[in-house]
RNA sequence: GUGACCGUAGCUCAAUAGGCGGAGCUCUGGAUUGUGGCUCCAGUGGUUGUGGGUUCGAGCCCCAUCGGUCACCCCA
């Protein structure tokens, strides 16, 4: 194959093999979702770029240096817009919402998308890729702390009913804009002294983005991180409040979280409540999101609360995958036709048949072109069908169908194989049905 | 963006010390011209990722490049 005819780097192929996982995860997640009243929605690939720098934050990775960015071509005036692929789903939703007026309907609205891709230009590795695709989740125009406690239950659900175990849930309230900024402050103050004592990343955290000062791994910051200011510990009243009723609705669903005050989202524009979803088994976060009640201004919209996560589709096969969890097969066919002669009386009959049975809804195979009897008996064999259907010159002659059942042990032919008139076909088949 | 490891058939992998590129699986055909699975036989399938270099001779050594995997960063 020549290499300039290859998926890009970073993307990737879903071959019919993996197709069990997405549909499981497809199924389950927007049966859930329905469960709890969530409407789907489906927005563009491509944004404006601006849908997406302003909410996610200008100094953010994302925006910054991991967006597929581009000039569209000029229009009559000769303008270009600058387009991008959609790195996250929720900022489009929020676009629509309002470009929709749905602030306009009852409230909250309560929307989820489905394996909708995601785009960032990084380096790619285990569970990470350029394209990658997410389902999600948004609520939007309600601030009630309990609707909090319900994306989370709904997301621990949805889990659940995968049957992944060992899901952790860490939930964090970053303040919002009255009290955070005091916190930046505070946090900045406290490590003030203690900068030049720092790994050289947390030098540039320090300037840049300073609660990611929280997020260093580096041995030699650990005691630093532990002895610093929490933000838990600085939220305003209104925030202080919120977290704890979210805690508070949050046992009605059964949930068992951590308060992890270290989590800091990498997108801008989160509110009071965030959290993510890890497996135990390494530190990859299945899911990410939270509350952003001031993204609907940002885009000149009235003020409206919102909350929503994002779920790493690819991410959470990998950790079925890990847990052992086998998605339902592919059904095989009920019926396989072959056809023992080379007549184009013989090939007529068997399209005939097969074509009558698909009609019926009775998923049937059958096989093509010149191929021996034994041939044709190995391809019945190796789809896993239940019965193959035998269309020769004496079946033919006196118009009935031989019947082999083939999935029963290693018996005669005989004692699985009945001849049977060939307009009983249908009902002899329903009527095996389970 | 930084670093490490790895590229041989569709897939999983061999190939002594640098000396004629192989096996298993898959696929196709056959082992009683109307019957699958188990077994046996045969066949198809390769520019050894690509381009250079060293050598009488390179899958193997050297350089470059592309790709893959993993880690860092960051994230889902």
């Amino acid at each position: 194959m020549p290499e300039n005819y290859r998926a890009l780097q970073g993307f990737k192929d879903i071959l019919p093999e993996e197709q069990p996982y997405w549909r499981l995860i497809e199924n389950t997640a927007s049966e859930v979702a329905s469960l709890y009243g969530y409407q789907r929605i489906e927005t563009p690939l491509l944004e404006d770029t601006t849908v997406f720098r302003r909410t996610s934050g200008e100094g953010t990775d994302i925006v910054e240096h991991e967006m597929y960015s581009f000039d569209d071509r000029a229009d009559k005036e000769g303008r270009r817009q600058n387009i991008s692929l959609r790195p996250e789903g929720t900022a489009s939703v929020v676009r629509a919402y309002l470009e929709h007026g749905m602030f306009k309907l009852a409230q909250p609205v309560k929307l989820f998308y489905m394996s909708m891709p995601m785009f960032r230009r990084e380096r790619p590795q285990a569970g990470r890729l350029r394209e990658h695709h997410q389902f999600g989740c948004e609520a939007l125009g309600e601030s009630d702390p309990a609707i909090d406690a319900e994306i989370i239950g709904m997301l621990y659900q949805i889990y659940t009913r995968l049957g992944l175990k060992n899901i952790r849930v860490n939930i964090n309230s970053i303040g919002d804009s009255n009290c955070r900024p005091q916190y930046i402050e505070k946090l900045k103050a406290y490590y003030q002294p203690l900068l030049t004592d720092c790994c050289d990343d947390c030098q540039i955290r320090f300037h840049k983005n300073p609660l990611r000062l929280l997020d260093c791994k580096k041995p030699q910051d650990q005691a630093k991180i532990a002895a610093a200011p929490r933000i838990t510990h600085n939220l305003c009243e209104p925030c202080q409040e919120h977290f704890a009723s979210v805690q508070r609705y949050l046992k009605f669903y059964g949930v068992p979280y951590d308060i992890d005050t270290l989590i800091v989202r990498g997108l801008d524009y989160y509110t009071r409540t965030v959290f993510e979803f890890t497996s135990e088994i390494d530190n990859v976060a299945l899911n990410g999101g939270g509350r952003y009640d001031g993204m609907a201004e940002i885009f000149g919209g009235p003020q409206t609360p919102g909350i929503g996560f994002g779920v790493g589709i690819e991410r959470v096969i990998l950790e079925l995958k890990r847990q052992g969890i086998e998605p339902p097969a592919e059904p095989k066919p009920r019926a396989f036709v072959v056809y023992f002669g080379k007549t184009q009386d013989m090939k007529d009959a068997a399209t005939q048949l097969t074509a009558e049975l698909r009609q019926a809804g009775i998923k049937a195979a059958t096989s093509y072109g010149e191929r021996s009897n034994k041939a044709q008996m190995k391809q019945a064999n190796a789809s896993g069908a239940e019965f193959s259907i035998i269309i020769g010159e004496d079946e033919l002659a006196n118009g009935t169908l031989s019947i082999k059942q083939m999935q029963v042990g290693q018996e005669k032919t005989e004692n699985k194989q009945v001849q049977i008139k060939r307009d009983e076909i249908i009902p002899y088949l329903t009527g095996h049905q389970a």
